[in-house]
DNA sequence: ACAGCCGTTGCACTTAGTGCTATAGTAATA
DNA sequence: TATTACTATAGCACTAAGTGCAACGGCTGT
């Protein structure tokens, strides 16, 4: 079912964009995105993070480098002594479903 | 000369990426890494960062919520009054460079 | 033996991130 | 016209994420 929800939301996306493209609609307000219903981001574990890291086979430094964060914050989300929070954690997720591919091929 | 650099870095990528998944090579450590010569991400201005959401035609909420943070943050972030760092930064780039689609269909 | 990277731990500091409230402008409804 | 609702802005105050630094042990290659 996580197939047939993201091929809705992909169908009503694309909708939109053609849309707004076409002059239609202005802009996107909360009224339209709440029917799009964004399924909130979880929290991600520490091994979580550690698994995402070590699938792509990067150091914890190397790691750091390309999220744009320091060694330092990635070694306290692996132990658990911090947890990231806001645009890190959809970055991490992002990441994990994409690989580290988009973060790579950014300008 | 953008686009060239980022074909030779893709080609890199593909190679080490066919490398490592031949288990020829263990994990891409900092010496690989700095071969790559990631470009250190910069910093955006407070109306950069406007045109970012405006360009995706997204009210301040909505962008918000996208990028699974709070209506107050991205208000600051427009006015100048914060400046996003680290994963936020990396994440805002990532949106000005391949628009929101990114980030819309993950999970 | 030496140098270099990896991963962990601990300490301390700065500031981003968040929440809440109030304001003003705009658009659509009754 | 009145009212409802969304957008954007501004100000205040708090928490915790993010950062930097230093030290340690383990592992690898020269």
């Amino acid at each position: 079912m996580p197939t047939k929800k993201s091929a809705i939301l992909k169908a009503m996306h694309e909708t939109a964009t053609g849309l707004h493209r076409a002059g239609v609609m202005d802009q996107v307000t909360l009224k339209e995105f709440d029917r799009l219903c964004l399924p909130p981001v979880k929290d991600l574990a520490p091994a979580a993070i550690k698994r995402i890291r070590q699938k792509e086979r990067v150091s914890q430094a190397v790691f750091a480098s390309l999220l744009n964060t320091s060694l330092s914050t990635v070694q306290k989300w692996e132990v658990g002594q911090k947890k990231p929070t806001g645009a890190a954690l959809k970055l991490l997720h992002i990441v994990q479903d994409r690989g580290l591919d988009v973060v790579m091929h950014t300008s």
